[in-house]
DNA sequence: TTGTTTGCAAACCTTTTGCACGTTA
DNA sequence: TAACGTGCAAAAGGTTTGCAAACAA
């Protein structure tokens, strides 16, 4: 966990409960989780993840603690055009990352760029429209299906 | 419908049969609606519309069809974090555009922008990734929801 | 103690698939 | 006529909701 992902962790913890929240057993696991990736994870993957732990957290109590955390603007929602929707921790920097999707395999590459980021501010500005938040998505294929042949879909 | 959007239905049938498939009534019916938008609609949409015309078209059936234009490069999917998939056609010029989604009423807007696209293109060369298309999205609060009084939520 | 949070199961909604019937080339 | 395309119904995910028990403050 990077000094930045620590920061989110005590940052969600006094955002939540400075609006009323309390801190539950699940809540605290999951957002525990969530300080640990280094990219966008979805429902799913944080259910298995937790299913390991010493209590068992129900995937119903993920997806209403990931929409509590994201109306509370401290985790954004992904849609990677795969029909599931990926969080990740949204810094309080305001830094953050955009993705590349490999339509063969379906992984999920974060990469950042200065260039995209003004670009967007201007975009911003221009627009009549309140901006608040950007996603930018680039599909096509990562490094190693580009290699392969003809490998077969392996996530989902 | 636009002269662009009537080529885009002349290309799309040319497509078709070129890729040796059948000109069937759905099919024509789908594209035919499609060619008439001038953004992105949901399969339901294009199933509700679809209801009022002579023949009933399955909702299988529209989800087959843009599932095939998608695969020939006729048509784009596109997430617009609602959990529903959008689709519209794509022009032959390569001419796009992206959207502006409106967090409240959820409408979704069209906008382009010369200075993305050049920056776009010169992300793609940059990353370790081939790149087969982009998708940028904008959330905020459309013109219409943004005049309106909204007490509630400080902004961040 | 009291209202919030949680886990389970069931409901929901979008999308996909199986299959018999219709249609196209 | 032989494939291919279509509609219906059912299945398949992902996500949401109802509810009683567990829990935080």
């Amino acid at each position: 966990m990077t000094r930045e992902h620590a920061r989110w962790k005590e940052h969600a913890l006094v955002e939540l409960s400075s609006a009323g929240h309390r801190q539950g057993r699940a809540r605290l696991a999951i957002i525990e989780l969530l300080a640990a990736q280094s990219c966008a994870v979805t429902a799913l993957d944080i259910e298995a993840e937790l299913r390991g732990g010493e209590h068992r957290v129900g995937l119903a109590t993920v997806y209403r603690t990931l929409e509590l955390l994201a109306e509370l603007k401290l985790v954004g929602r992904l849609d990677t055009g795969q029909g599931i929707a990926r969080y990740e921790p949204l810094l309080p920097s305001g830094e953050h990352h955009h993705h590349l999707v490999c339509d063969r395999c379906g992984r999920v590459i974060p990469f950042d760029d200065a260039d995209l980021e003004a670009t967007m501010e201007r975009l911003a500005r221009r627009v009549r429209f309140e901006v608040a938040e950007h996603d930018v998505v680039l599909r096509g294929a990562c490094g190693s299906c580009r290699s392969e042949a003809r490998p077969g879909r392996k996530a989902h």
